[in-house]
RNA sequence: GGAGGCUUCGCCUAGUCCGGUCUAUGGCGCCGCACUGCUAAUGCGGUUGGGGUUCACGCCCCUCCCGGGUUCAAAUCCCGGAGCCUCCGCCA
């Protein structure tokens, strides 16, 4: 939900993030239209409610021989108010339908268009060249050290599901668990989150627009299934009015997320990359609006820093505007090389939703002046399951077996390497 | 799954039976001022949130869990729903 002020004061920059983004600026309009509607209808009603009110205390006060006149007026007046508070109730409705169909407008500097329009910010690190073997895919390497089933995950729950058993397992926590430490020690705090969530909490991030086919829903329920931390930890401080005079709220949540994946029929089908589940430590900050763009880089030095530690060649991207969330104003991806692809994939994804998300969740600060101000989201991945897509692939030794980076032995018991089993 | 209770302006709370100066009581906390050599204590005042209007002071409207209804008028009456709590049953 954008600030209907902003939109009325710099109406070109909403129609220019519109059209950065590929979507159609006539939105923009209709949203312009629908606010100067609301605005009228909520004056007419206050007005006639104010006259009702009067009106009503002479009804009380008046003599039997007065009551019976007072009474034909208020009886118009309450039809005339009964009319018009209709009219306030339909222009609000239009106008927060208007407001769902505006995405947030975008910062400065995000190159416009679609998927393919990213711009590469920076490469860190070398490509690993396997001398004298072919290189296995992460498919092969999670069947000989007998940490990823595939086979089984389709038997069991289908396609796009598996087991991670034994050194997979243990790998995995190995890997979330370093990413706790580092958020720990960077003053995040810890959070185990629900994973199903009520229709406000999924709708109030933005994730029922246009990608709602992407979520799982339980209908019996009327709950839905998160697609990640970053919903119920948006949820967290809804309808609340946070403390921020010390800084960000910073919180790191464990969870298990859930993707439907609809449209991604024959993309990525094989191993573990792209999954219907799978687990993740996402990190999630409240901050005063004027503090996002550096909290959006503080987010993106820790990603930085989770993957120096798993010492994987990884590039920077900054997304394009048409391949931006709705929430997001601006998006950075991390993405790991992976040999076996020949290409780079995301591994984190950080988004600055600015005050797009609190807007909608109702979640605000105060301000010095002491005046509550709708607070900014950040959110980012510290790790996730397709993080072993790309340990495995980069470390992996001549005889499958694969080496673990030193930062992340202490939380494998101090395994150097992964053997066949 | 069944039965009952509860939900009021940050927290606690009065008010709901019997509709109208409820324009919501009091306490705690917080802020300001006064007083005292400092602190404490005390006194006085302020303190829900949202919206509209205004250069501004201010004024107006909404807000007593949510949504409907009755009524000239609803915190209060009626219907529906949500959340929390307690007990019983069942299951992990």
């Amino acid at each position: 939900m954008i600030d209907l002020r902003l939109l009325r004061e710099d109406t070109d920059r909403v129609r220019a993030s519109q059209a950065a983004r590929g979507e159609d600026p006539s939105t923009v309009d209709t949203l312009l239209l629908a606010a100067e509607r609301r605005r009228e209808t909520v004056g007419r009603a206050d007005t006639l409610r104010g006259e009702q009110k009067t009106i009503g205390k002479r009804v009380s006060q008046a003599t039997p021989a007065e009551r019976p006149a007072l009474m034909t007026q208020a009886k118009e007046l309450a039809a005339a108010v009964r009319s018009a508070v209709a009219d306030e109730a339909a222009a609000e409705a239009a106008l927060r339908q208007a407001q769902l169909a505006v995405p947030n407008v975008i910062e400065d500097g995000v190159p416009a268009g679609g998927e393919d329009d990213y711009v590469v910010v920076k490469e860190i690190g070398d490509k690993p060249t396997f001398a004298g073997f072919t290189p296995r895919d992460h498919v092969g390497l999670g069947r000989l050290l007998g940490a990823i089933d595939t086979e089984r995950g389709a038997k069991v729950s289908g396609a796009r599901f598996y087991f991670l058993t034994g050194q997979g397992a243990l790998l995995q926590l190995a890997l979330l668990n370093m990413a706790v430490a580092q958020a720990v020690e960077t003053g995040f705090t810890t959070v185990i989150t629900p994973t199903l969530v009520r229709p406000e909490v999924m709708g109030g991030t933005g994730y029922l627009g246009a990608h709602a086919t992407e979520v799982y829903r339980l209908e019996a329920d009327d709950l839905y299934l998160v697609g990640t931390s970053e919903v119920p930890l948006a949820g967290l401080h809804m309808d609340e009015i946070l403390d921020l005079s010390a800084g960000p709220r910073r919180y790191a949540g464990w969870s298990s997320c859930y993707r439907r994946e609809a449209g991604s029929y024959g993309k990525d089908t094989q191993g573990i990359i792209r999954v219907h589940q799978f687990d993740k430590v996402e990190m999630f900050s409240y901050c005063d609006p004027a503090d996002a763009r550096e909290e959006h880089d503080r987010m993106l030095a820790w990603e930085e820093q989770m993957l120096a530690k798993v010492e994987l060649p990884y590039r920077v991207i900054e997304t394009a505007a048409g391949d931006l969330g709705s929430s997001a104003a601006r998006k950075y991806d991390c993405e790991a090389w992976i040999p076996t692809q020949g290409r780079y994939r995301e591994l984190t994804s950080t988004s600055n939703c600015t005050t797009f998300q609190a807007r909608r969740l109702n979640i605000r600060y105060r301000d010095t002046e002491g005046r509550p101000q709708f607070a900014a989201t950040l959110n980012g991945t510290l790790a996730t399951t397709r993080w072993l897509v790309a340990i495995l692939e980069n470390h992996q030794q001549a005889d499958g077996s694969v080496a673990v980076p030193a930062a992340l032995r202490p939380y494998l018991g101090g395994r150097e390497v992964l053997q066949p089993q």
